[in-house]
DNA sequence: CGTTCCCTTGACACCGATCAACTCTGGTGG
DNA sequence: CCACCAGAGTTGATCGGTGTCAAGGGAACG
């Protein structure tokens, strides 16, 4: 935690390179790199689109603050979320490849983004190989938990796939330092986390109901405060190691 | 289609190949940089781990010829399918940064792998950037078919379900080559379909005998052929952009 | 010609969807 | 200050898609 530069940094830096040095440390050249990144910064209100399915985006973004979901509407009108982004999180590192976004990304809050062009954006692996490595690893840990929600919906039920999704997420905030004391800001309607897992808001009502009666979790005001975490991990089926993140202290 | 100078090309290196120019033409020097991958390998019987959960493995592996799947076992016992391999999947290039397995591999039929270890592998990149960016390519795209699936077992229905598998099925097959006249081979067992999309082996039989009752397909002694196959893309909701892939004839 | 694996079929149970109403909260305007 | 309103959470009754359990059939193989 060397905060001794930290004073002048943007909003939202700090978990963007905590997330990218989980990999690996960086030097204060790499850093210096990203942090045009979050120099570039754009507001984006709760319930739009940070970026639309089809569009071809000309810039990469970086979600610096509040809350995103990547989503994708069905013929039906029904809505799968595939992803919840939290500050640190590329929304398109693909599209600088692939040109063409195959799903939305929406603000779930009031969110910051961070962007650069495309050719600023391939240009940084060219920099520093250690870069380079740090945005593979960011982008196939991602791919670990899109495998994780996977065994969510195909293999557990709504009580197992809700706690799991607890515990994700308490484990992905806590790597860029936004859990204190095993609590932080869930600001997510049940609704929005019924979408996650393929369940109704009524359903995602009990079940939550259920973990709390349990006393593994305390939910109100948009904060989750885990209270026993042993329990809730028991009762997901969790093992964080598909998160490639070396165990440490809360 | 050159197929001047397949003739002393390994089997299983055309649709490695294949799968890699679908973001853009390779040079002739590319290609052979690829040769290397398919020179070294390796028979695995079916049902015998290519890769096994926990492993870290020193070298990074192709499928070559056979199906393979990535798969998760729950503490329950059960089972969840994350992926389908086919020939030209890469198996683990996540492992050559991320270094431990987060989940299994375990061949579906007699299989080969071509393989080369990390350290060869790494100098990919650096040869050519055409290159760098068809490995990118091939990555991102595994991670969209990830997200379809997530959409599969959240908000499709079993029908729903099974025809969109096998619509992504025939399109990636295509993209190898594997298909001819809307027919191509389906190695898999009702079980090993159910564990990929969150069913019992029993309901995707039923699943299975609508569609063919409807016409949509005929599958027999391991061969799925489309028979209608607007009608199963709009049982299914299936839309192809995700894969990426600009449209062509069968 | 028995064994094994896979497919098939039927009866029944249950998790979670659906539908509908009510509560609670925060915000807005008269 | 109160009336109203919209969005989110809560609760109950009922329905339906899939799971579960169990039995049988067919093809490949030693």
């Amino acid at each position: 935690m060397d905060q001794a530069a930290a004073l002048d940094c943007p909003p939202g830096f700090e978990s963007f390179v905590a997330k990218l040095e989980l990999g690996g440390p960086l030097s204060r050249d790499e850093r210096e790199a990203l942090r045009v990144i979050c120099e570039n910064r754009r507001h984006i209100p709760a319930h739009r689109d940070i970026i639309s399915d089809g569009d071809r985006p000309d810039h990469v973004h970086v979600l610096l603050e509040g809350w995103a979901a990547r989503y994708k509407i069905l013929p039906d009108g029904g809505r799968q979320i595939t992803a919840f982004l939290v500050p640190g999180d590329y929304c398109d590192a693909h599209v600088a490849v692939l040109r063409r976004m195959d799903h939305g990304i929406m603000a779930l809050t009031d969110t910051v983004v961070g962007f650069v062009p495309h050719a600023e954006f391939d240009a940084l692996p060219l920099k520093s190989p250690t870069l380079a490595r740090a945005l593979w690893w960011a982008t196939l840990v991602d791919e670990a938990v899109l495998r994780a929600w996977i065994v969510n919906l195909g293999r557990r039920d709504a009580y197992g796939g809700v706690a799991h999704l607890l515990c994700e997420l308490h484990a992905r905030l806590r790597n860029v330092g936004l859990v204190e004391d095993g609590a932080f800001d869930l600001p997510l309607t049940q609704e929005v986390i019924a979408d996650a897992l393929g369940l109704t808001s009524v359903h995602t009502n009990r079940v939550l109901q259920r973990l709390r009666s349990e006393d593994l979790i305390l939910l109100q005001g948009g904060v989750l405060t885990i209270l026993d975490a042993p329990g809730l991990q028991r009762a997901a089926g969790f093992d964080s190691a598909y998160l490639h993140v070396r165990p440490r202290g809360d």
